[in-house]
DNA sequence: GATTGATATGCATTCGAATGCATATTCTCG
DNA sequence: CGAGAATATGCATTCGAATGCATATCAATC
């Protein structure tokens, strides 16, 4: 309210910053609004009667005093701590990015907040775990491609309700909210024929993958003949060797699809600058995740999208319900993937087959400053 | 411990998940070990003597109930949450991915953790601190662009340290890490300089960026003559155009300083698709963040890079100082960038002038999956 | 043997908000 | 007017761990 406007003297101590400061409880709204420390609480939960007057009266000494609701005191007596852990191993995969922003904000609007786990490579996810759980977290969202199978058991155990976002685990009991890889697979696989394509190349991620085994399945279902495969690790360099290797061996593919879309950024660039061959015409490529760089000139990607936001909303949904009701069954949801057309690959006479499942829309906008 | 294994019917109910399982309490483990709660609790939170005896017992009981202390009773009772405020807006911006990610870790490394709050662009901050302070954080981080200088000042009101990071505001009573963009903008003013080139433009970022403006003042601190300016905004489409802008203006500049790589990409593809010029021979470009797609052979540009991990690793430890005590002066630091010499750029004669602040190295992998 | 210090343990209280219960007041309607 | 519901308020207790204080035990020292 009255902070002391100083000179800019920076010395030894800060400027303001009275060190005793406490914050002030419900007991001293009480006391200044004149009514008891139930009346308060009434007030700020929305649970039970409180009359207009005295709301009035509550809300202006809360207010004189700068009151906030102590969050820590009301988890504990409420045992609801609107707080979800959200575990995230890999940031810097750059499809989790927006799902991270997606997620901070589908689960504010639920009134949850998001207490993040990044897990570096090197730390074991079961740690970090009993971090999660000691907070009292009303429930877990994981989303990670080295997600071991068992960290979702744990907090299952522990009774605290999770979704894994983008990633399946075999546990059926787990719920799950992914994109449908296979069948986006097959959909770039009849794709690609209906393009005119007949040898094919798949550049694989890593193998412990279910997303990438996922879309390379799906791939395989559509196709006359199985395609070749490559594995790319999810890296552009990885893609970038993995194309050259498909190119240079026996009977190169005249289309390939790429498990991700940094990698199909390597394959492209390995066919352009290595090889000299033109994409969309020489060889078509496809890749998936329609990244914000899929939409760059110099690659204009055809890419499968599968939405952050659409993903991020249905895991909060699907882990609100979980946690309003702990005995719900388990839900898996397969959300579709959309094809989004771009010059990489060559464009089929009559698409979409069917009237549906792709897009023209442009990725979202990147930027970093 | 012992979860009943059974079938995979998924009917209406959740397979394992008993309704009522409560989290055991330090009680529970007391009376198992046979000592009181105090014991437990000085076992725990290694405060005051615990024999060795009874530290087997109790942590045999713990481990036997599957027991883990409140994180929330116990932030309530020592008024220390260890929970840390991460405020970012537009986390979409690729730089802040690894800064979230380092400061994940640096901050679990200092045994605190991250409650997350990404602004999306239609939200205002001030209700964000709300929230933050309510769950009676030690302390916060915020990095964003779109930071009002109001923010920061709003938790210091409230006793609750603030570092922000990567950004500044013009508050000195605030607490700040960021890269000396100044200092690097003169650096790559020297660089371009002792290059050759005497036509110069900058592509800057937002209006109200102090990044950008500061880069830019650097920037003209360093030249002989002032250079040309354009708005990119610090995407890839503002890039191309800016690009576009002056290379099609009278004068056109022979070396382009972009606030930001991303914007340097757009210009890039500006320069090569467009124009027909061959970025590092007819035109030099130099981005800002070194970001992952720097390292790519589409675009292999010379880049300032501010480390992320060096940036969050200054802010914990600057943050859990004030945390230590909440009278220390404010700090501002500000960590040198380091040029990163790629092909976008010609590469001056004697460089460095003096020795220091370039370097070879390549940025990090980026993936997705 | 008496004194001191270090070690060990438990009791009771505390943090701040929520809530069951009892009670008081007002309103509604037969 | 009186019975009963709806509204309003406060008291006392609760959540689970931490800690000040009192006390107990033991070894070292004079």
């Amino acid at each position: 309210m009255s902070r002391k406007k100083e000179d800019g003297k920076e010395t030894a101590r800060a400027p303001s910053a009275k060190t005793g400061r406490k914050q002030p409880t419900s007991y001293d709204v009480a006391r200044l609004a004149g009514v008891s420390q139930s009346a308060v609480s009434r007030a700020f939960s929305n649970n039970g009667y409180v009359s207009p007057e005295a709301r009035k009266k509550i809300t202006a000494a809360a207010v004189q005093l700068g009151f906030r609701p102590n969050a820590l005191a009301r988890g504990l007596i409420t045992r609801r701590s609107r707080l979800v852990g959200v575990v995230v191993a890999d940031l810097y995969y750059s499809f989790y990015v927006s799902i991270l922003h997606q997620l901070s904000g589908a689960l504010r609007a639920s009134g949850f907040h998001a207490l993040l786990f990044s897990i570096p490579s090197s730390e074991n996810i079961d740690a970090m775990i009993t971090d999660v759980l000691a907070y009292q977290v009303d429930g877990v969202i994981m989303s990670s491609a080295r997600l071991s199978s068992r960290a979702p058991g744990l907090c299952r155990d522990a009774g605290v309700p999770v979704v894994t976002m983008n990633r399946i685990v075999d546990d059926s009991s787990i719920s799950a909210v992914a994109t449908d890889n296979r069948g986006a697979g097959r959909m770039v696989g009849e794709f690609l024929q209906a393009g005119g394509h007949r040898r094919f190349g798949f550049i694989a991620g890593l193998d412990d993958s279910s997303t990438s085994r996922d879309r390379e399945a799906g791939f395989r279902d559509a196709l006359a003949q199985a395609p070749a495969v490559a594995q790319g690790g999810f890296t552009y360099d990885g893609g970038h060797r993995a194309a050259l290797d498909l190119m240079l061996g026996a009977n190169p593919p005249d289309a390939i699809f790429c498990a991700s879309d940094i990698m199909a950024m390597g394959a492209l660039d390995a066919l352009r600058f290595d090889l000299g061959l033109t994409p969309g015409e020489d060889v078509s490529v496809v890749g998936f995740n329609n990244a914000a760089e899929a939409a760059w000139r110099t690659y204009d990607l055809t890419s499968v999208t599968a939405s952050a936001e659409e993903l991020s909303q249905r895991a909060v949904e699907i882990l609100a319900e979980l946690i309003e009701d702990p005995d719900l069954a388990p839900q898996r949801e397969f959300l579709p993937g959309q094809l989004v057309l771009r010059s990489s690959a060559r464009m089929p006479e009559n698409w979409p087959l069917d009237g549906g499942g792709n897009v023209a829309a442009a990725a979202g906008d990147i930027k970093d400053s």
